[in-house]
DNA sequence: ATAAAACATGAATCAGTATTCATGTTTTAT
DNA sequence: ATAAAACATGAATACTGATTCATGTTTTAT
C-alpha cells in the first residue's frame, strides 16, 4: 500500500547497517520461517536494538519483501552469467541448470525464501517468476528461429522449464545436499535431446 | 510432537460436524492464508462455536494438517484414476497432466493449501512430496523396462515431471484459470516424445 | 423415562511480539 | 568547535488471536 519506502541510508555506517540487518533477516527468516521468526530474533542476530530496524524497514513484511527481491536479484545474476559462453541453447539450458543446482546447494535459504513469498507476499512472488518467465521466453523463441531448438511452444516451454529448476532446486538443496547434481543434469540433457520416449535408431546419433 | 490425534467422532452429528469445520477450514486456509486466517474466522464459516473446532482437533497447526492430509489423499485419486485407461506410459502422462490440470483449476484451493504447507508443516509437506515420488517412480522404471520409454534414471525423471506438474498446476489455477490447457498439453506431449532439441526427420512420425 | 456420554457454546484468559518513542550517541558540514 | 542531521537504543505500549472452561443441550443406551 504504501509506496514510499525508507529513504536510503546517508552514511557508510547507514548503509552497513542496514545491509548487516538484511543479512541477518535472510538467515533467520530461511531457518525459522516467516512467522516463527521474531523481530526480536533479527536484531540479536544482527546485533542492534529492535528499533534500529525500523530506521531501515518500515515494518517485519518490507523487510521480507526487500529480503526477497535481494535474493531474486542474485538468482538471475547467476543464471545469465552461467549461460554466457554456452556454445547453442541446449548447451545453454543444460549449463544453467547445473549452475542454479550449485547455487541453491551454496545458498539454501533461496528456497526458503521463495518458498515462504508465496504465502507472506504473493505480489512479490508472482512478480519474482513472471520476470524470470518474460527473460526466459524470448531466449526460447529465438533459439528455435535460429534452429537451435525445433519449433514449439516457447512460453509453455519456458513455464516447464521453471518448472524443473525450481523442483529439482528445493530437492538438491532440501533433500540430497548437491549429491546427485550431475545424475540430474544427465538425465535432463537427454529429455532435452531426445524426449523420454523409446528411441528409433539405439546408438547413432551422440549429437 | 503429540501422536495421539483427538479421537474419531461418535456419533453422526459429530462426523457433520468435524467434515463441516474440515471443509470451511481448506476454504478459509486457501483464501486467506493459513497466518491470515483465525480460529474466528473458520468457524464463523462453519457456523459453529470457537470451542467446537477443538473438540475435533487440537490445535490451528493441526487441523492445517488434517486439510493437507485430505487435499493429498484427493489429488493421488485423481490423478491415478486418470491413467486408468492409457494405452501406454507417455499417453499415460499426458492423460495424467491433464486430468490434473483440469482437477486443479476445478480446486484452486489445492495448490494454495500445498504452498502454505511448505511454510506451515514442513514434515507433511515433505512426505506429500515424497509419497507422490515413491508411487511414481516404479511405473516409470517399469515403463522402461517394457520399452515404453527409453532408459534413463527413473528417479530424476519422477522429480522432472513433479516439477512440470506441479508448476503448470500453479500457473493454471492461479494465473490463467484453464484457458491454456490445451496447449501446455500439447507441448508437454511433444517434450516427452522428442525433446525440444531440432529433429533430424522434419515430418515423418506422429508415431 | 432417565442417566450417562457426547456434543456445543462463546466470553474470558493470557502469552507473544510488532511497533513506538523518549532519550542518548556519533557523524557531517561549516 | 559547534550545531544539525543522522543514527542507535531498549523498555513500554498496544494489540491480536489461539486456547480454555464453566455451563448448557442433544443423543444414546438401557
Amino acid at each position: 500500500m504504501n509506496m514510499i519506502a525508507k529513504p536510503q541510508p546517508k552514511t557508510k555506517r547507514g548503509r552497513e547497517r542496514r545491509a548487516q540487518i538484511l543479512a541477518a533477516a535472510e538467515d533467520v527468516f530461511s531457518e525459522m520461517g516467516f512467522t516463527a521468526a521474531s523481530i526480536a530474533d533479527i536484531t540479536r542476530r544482527a546485533g542492534t536494538a529492535q528499533g534500529t530496524l525500523y530506521l531501515y524497514f518500515d515494518s517485519k513484511d518490507e523487510i521480507f519483501r526487500e529480503v526477497m527481491l535481494d535474493l531474486g536479484r542474485q538468482i538471475r545474476r547467476e543464471s545469465s552469467r552461467a549461460i554466457e559462453d554456452a556454445t547453442d541453447r541446449i548447451d545453454a539450458e543444460i549449463r544453467g541448470l547445473e549452475t542454479y543446482l550449485r547455487f541453491v546447494v551454496r545458498r539454501p535459504s533461496v528456497y526458503r525464501i521463495v518458498q515462504q513469498c508465496a504465502v507472506v507476499d504473493r505480489t512479490t512472488w508472482r512478480e519474482f517468476y513472471q520476470t524470470v518467465f518474460d527473460r526466459y521466453v524470448p531466449h526460447l523463441q529465438a533459439a528455435a528461429d535460429r534452429e537451435e531448438l525445433s519449433q514449439g511452444d516457447a512460453e509453455v516451454r519456458a513455464w516447464m522449464m521453471i518448472g524443473i529448476f525450481t523442483l529439482m532446486g528445493e530437492r538438491v538443496s532440501d533433500w540430497d545436499n548437491g549429491k546427485d547434481i550431475d545424475r540430474i543434469v544427465t538425465e535432463f540433457s537427454s529429455l532435452l535431446r531426445y524426449g523420454i520416449a523409446p528411441r528409433d535408431e539405439p546408438t547413432s546419433n551422440t549429437r
